[in-house]
DNA sequence: TCTAAGTCGATCAAACATATAGGGAAAGTG
DNA sequence: CACTTTCCCTATATGTTTGATCGACTTAGA
């Protein structure tokens, strides 16, 4: 319940190409800009071309850049993209159990929470540094809570 | 991203204990009554043992029960309890990225929903089967968003 | 043709998730 | 006390994921 280097890696290399615009942007440029581990963030950029968020351009001067427009591509596709931990093999575990009917319907509504924050902002709130108001209220939310309390942390970065 | 089988486990035996009411309940009957592998369900027990959620008696007629009343237990500590991906090694890895300074508040936000659901739901709202009125809206939106589409799944069981 | 740059696949260690097994310790019961 | 029930702890096994590295291959442009 957490967010992997993968996918932070992912979207800080996306947020760097939606910044650059219509101009590629090289592997080894992204590497250098974000401080990530070349090799690893190669793989990462496999990975998101393969789920066609961003298109690669080969030879020199080649690089990538993003396939669609950045207010098209929300936080929540790149995540569904990157992390594997989706619809695996623990998904169809268990039957829905006698003693607790109401936790389906739970987590029903932690997903839809959670989408109702990732699927509503895009790349291109996050390089206009401009969130979604009901996204900014959260995020208020969380800084004014104060206490050190042990929390949900999905927080990565 | 998803809930583990260990904290469903640990769910799906803590609504059994509120339903139980102040009696205890033994390993054997929870494995019995929600089917779930004896030798994995005691070390989860254990787990919520070490975690003052619940407390145990040994003997003839011993067994778990609730160390608080189900209304002061909420979703949120079980799943922090149980889940040891928090504050796992993974958290401290990278400092706040230049290009993308907003992430940090994107993961925030969403945090702050995913508690905004599971810290508000105890474990008494589970066996009465009355979830907080949000809860239910935000589950309801689940339900009729209908399209076959990808989706954030935490959701188990 | 030369070369910069992306592409692909193999490999790897560490951590984690999901179990299974078994021996020991405590608390009641007869 | 002996006995049973029940919890308690630790070790082991297996498969998957995560994070990362390396090297060989392909493509596109100068």
């Amino acid at each position: 319940m957490y967010v992997t280097a993968r996918t932070t890696y992912a979207m800080r290399a996306l947020v760097a190409m939606a910044a650059a615009g219509p101009a590629t942007v090289s592997a080894p440029a992204l590497a250098e800009a974000e401080r990530m581990p070349f090799n690893f963030l190669q793989t990462v950029l496999g990975d998101l071309r393969r789920a066609r968020l961003v298109v690669s351009q080969r030879g020199n001067d080649g690089g990538y850049r993003l396939a669609r427009p950045a207010t098209e591509i929300t936080v929540g596709e790149v995540v569904r993209a990157m992390d594997t931990s989706f619809a695996s093999p623990r998904e169809e575990a268990g039957r829905p159990a006698d003693a607790a009917p109401h936790l389906q319907e739970l987590w029903h509504a932690a997903d839809t929470a959670l989408r109702w924050v990732l699927d509503e902002t895009t790349l291109e709130d996050l390089t206009r540094r401009r969130l979604p108001a009901h996204v900014q209220a959260l995020a208020g939310m969380a800084r004014d809570a104060g206490g050190p309390n042990t929390r949900i942390t999905i927080v990565k970065d």
